[in-house]
DNA sequence: TGCAGATCTTCAGACATTCTTAAGCGAAAC
DNA sequence: GTTTCGCTTAAGAATGTCTGAAGATCTGCA
């Protein structure tokens, strides 16, 4: 397992990459800067991040959003002091998998570390279907017939989201959390105008109703046998 | 997903309910001291329990280890003041999935639970059956022969608190608390409405009687076997 | 900078479902 | 036989959802 470890603070770096060779044997590489980090996690093919939030050059957050920006699937588990912990929402809305709060118990940083990379194991598949539409995931982009169906970010945002929960009820609160940040007050309704555009884009016949409204609690996504 | 939720602060034992039931929707028990937790966590199937550390009558760590003991894997997250966060180490030993230290922010906290019942996975089982009704708690959804019967919110909150203790009599206002949040002042016959249309529906011949009146005590669920 | 086209958000009215109340009826308890 | 309790039905109230349209915002391009 190849593991990248990013953090500014050499000592604490050597301590935690002594540890996670060690421990469970994995491959550590080392970055003490946000540029770096990007680089090497964009270029290598790593099963796990570790992610010190405070970096020079470029924090954490970002390098987070860069690397998810970019379509990578990589596990990241983000390393925060506790003065940060208000944004860890946001964290967790940028992508992460899961955080650790300094300070923090070197056992229990492995103990999650082996989690998350045997969560990430069943390797995410790109090709999504339901009824007659496929999805790329890593394209981006929606297919019936092999003829593509052009949809607006946030309409991919809602069918992907909706996608990688099949059958599941997802609620329009949840939709929203997952497209704005988290303090969204708003009481609007534009979950329901995209879920409806989305449904004449896609419209058809098979899957005419394949995004059900189960009214109260939310919307699920219909999909056919596999 | 059903959660219990042990703490003895009553006002932010509610305030958490409220979040975890409007957000991601769970169904949310609560018990207010050691005891009662240990009974609820034996004889239920929860997916996650939030367990308060310092509690009256039998304190977290010992529930834990109660529960534990008993070979009951359901996630637990630890709920601690900072001043008992020595006894984190001791925790994690003993089989604590995850803590936040107080005070914690209320998305935090649901960021936490969803990630633990990730985690977790498969490891409760999300499917019950009484006669040949069988009610999936993580889509919401009730089947008969496979085919989905369709409820309304309130007529599957009914049975989905019915179905949590089968065998058990519920009294009508048990139902009523269960269903309202602030207390239910009219007298009215909105439970047993929702009870007559949810016969109705799951009706069927075997199950017809599934539902049973205990006049003048409330409603009991017939279970098959288990 | 200014324009054109696309996209996002808000609003409002139509529409649909669900909740609650109330009332009559039947069954069990006394 | 009377009373109490629960069941069922129907109808109005309350709430949730859909959709078209219009204004706001963003983006690419000259």
């Amino acid at each position: 397992m190849r593991v990248l470890l990013v953090e500014d603070e050499l000592r604490l770096s050597e301590n935690i990459a002594d540890a996670l060779r060690e421990g469970p044997g994995f491959a550590v590489d080392q970055a003490e800067d946000g540029e770096t980090a990007t680089t090497l996690a964009l270029n290598d093919h790593y099963d796990l991040i570790l992610l010190d939030l405070n970096l020079p050059k470029k924090d954490g957050l970002n390098v987070l959003r860069t690397i998810r920006g970019r379509g990578s699937k990589v596990a990241v588990l983000v390393l925060t002091a506790r003065a940060e912990r208000a944004s860890i929402i946001e964290l967790l809305n940028a992508g992460a998998d899961d955080y650790l709060t300094k300070p923090f118990d070197l056992g229990e940083l492995i103990a999650r570390a082996k989690a998350l990379i045997r969560r990430s194991g069943s390797a995410t598949v790109p090709l999504m279907r339901f009824g007659d539409v496929e999805v790329n995931t890593v394209e981006q982009t929606v297919r019936r017939d092999g003829e593509e169906i052009q949809l607006s970010p946030m309409e991919y945002r809602v069918l992907e989201y909706l996608i990688h929960r099949p059958r599941v009820v997802v609620s329009k609160r949840e939709l929203l959390e997952h497209m704005y940040d988290f303090n969204w007050e708003h009481h609007s309704n534009v979950v329901e105008v995209h879920v409806s555009n989305l449904r004449r884009k896609l419209g058809g016949s098979a899957s005419s109703d394949s995004i059900e409204t189960l009214r109260g609690r939310g919307y699920r996504l219909q999909v056919g046998r596999e």
